[in-house]
DNA sequence: TGCAAAATAGCACGATCGTTCTATTTTGAT
DNA sequence: ATCAAAATAGAACGATCGTGCTATTTTGCA
């Protein structure tokens, strides 16, 4: 049902300052400190990425001592994790929840990319962890990639899923594959981050616009109405 | 007419252990030792990714010294360029001159892409240096950023002249845009890294060679005959 | 073979890193 | 208000980083 469904599973994750027994204090002020790290922390991974983030810088932004923001994850790795969720959570309320809102098939499949587009547009300027973080943790193996990974996956399963509901609903071609359309889409996503934020081309969200249409032009079934 | 012209150009800058006036000595050792440290760090850079790269690092896997190692670059951002520009001469080597052989047209764009093809499924398991580099250095100036970003643009220009050069031809479609087929060609390559490297995904070669059959289905005047 | 120049090594520097340990302060239910 | 627990601070650790300085070795024309 949800996108990250899943989700809660993982996060049952060993959170330290939490011990199990004793569970009666309210503990509201460490939360909420701990909110305000990830999200300088968030800031930070977007423009650095996930391996720039460091301790004493985290600190340093924060007004806070070195230990007493690494006292809220036990481990650099788990910070970065801790990143990675938050990311996560924010795409799916930006990207993945309101393109609901449209009607199965075809147009929620646009709502998908038209969403998507609308926040890699923003990370032309700040960037983009899901893309860095794949270059930085592509054959690093651990908790850290296998986090960022599991988010990757689950956001393209859920493209994918909308787009099998779109030819289930008779709006592409039945020769049509998911698969390779979802691959398709996906590409001018990367492409449009790359030539945008680092080579600084024009034009490059129209390109990937004009590319959308030219794939709906070839898997739907009947000319779509451009957006 | 070369790929590299330009670059010649960008190559005279200040090397350390080259004086100006008494350039009589032959200096072979250097540059001997020079290319072979050079080597071991394009090995390590597409595994780990240019700011992976330190001195130490490459003077243990070399068996020297650090200074011995730093001597031949005279700053790490130097050794980082130097890296840079062997990349892109043996991208040059491998992509761009045997496509030359392939007749103008749609024969060389299908040649230009099935030799980065080729090229990206090998750096499916090393990495590859254009795409990691672009995400280490995105918003990170300076003369790193600048020789990456000189090299992509060149080998990005080549891909499109040849788009022109198959337009002209008349092998494209008249509406056909340049740019556009380009930047798509880019993405499949983009996904093809991302989803085969990072996400492991099977099948990912074989969606990327689809994903250019259907872009030549759309931008050619005639049905292409695979390769 | 001698000898200057080039190549390499050795050592030390300040900085930053993640992490551990031990105080100290703050919190919040009783 | 009390007091234990939670939250935060402070200091120190070993390691690694890029780089500068000064030897020492190696190179290759004369």
């Amino acid at each position: 049902m949800s996108l990250a469904a899943e989700i809660a599973i993982e996060h049952s994750s060993t959170e330290p300052g939490t011990k199990r027994a004793p569970a009666r204090r309210a503990m509201q002020k460490g939360q909420q400190t701990k909110a305000a790290i990830v999200e300088a922390a968030l800031g930070l991974a977007t423009q650095i990425g996930l391996e720039g983030l460091s301790i004493g810088v985290l600190a340093e932004v924060t007004q806070m001592s070195k230990s007493g923001v690494f006292a809220h994850f036990g481990s650099r790795e788990e910070m970065q994790i801790s990143v990675i969720r938050e990311y996560f959570s924010r795409f799916e309320q930006e990207v993945f929840y309101p393109a609901l809102h449209a009607d199965r098939g075809l147009p929620r499949v646009q709502a998908l990319f038209g969403n998507w587009m609308k926040r890699v547009a923003v990370e032309i300027q700040s960037g983009c962890i899901f893309i860095s973080g794949a270059v930085e943790f592509d054959d690093r193996p651990g908790p850290v990639r296998d986090a960022l990974a599991f988010s990757v996956q689950t956001w393209l399963s859920a493209l994918y899923r909308a787009v099998v509901l779109a030819k289930q609903c008779g709006h592409l071609r039945s020769d049509a594959d998911e698969q390779q359309m979802a691959f398709e889409i996906h590409g001018l996503i990367l492409a449009l981050h790359y030539e945008a934020r680092f080579l600084k081309n024009p034009g490059s969200i129209e390109r990937a616009n004009q590319g959308f249409s030219n794939i709906l032009a070839r898997y739907a079934v009947t000319p779509v109405t451009p957006n």
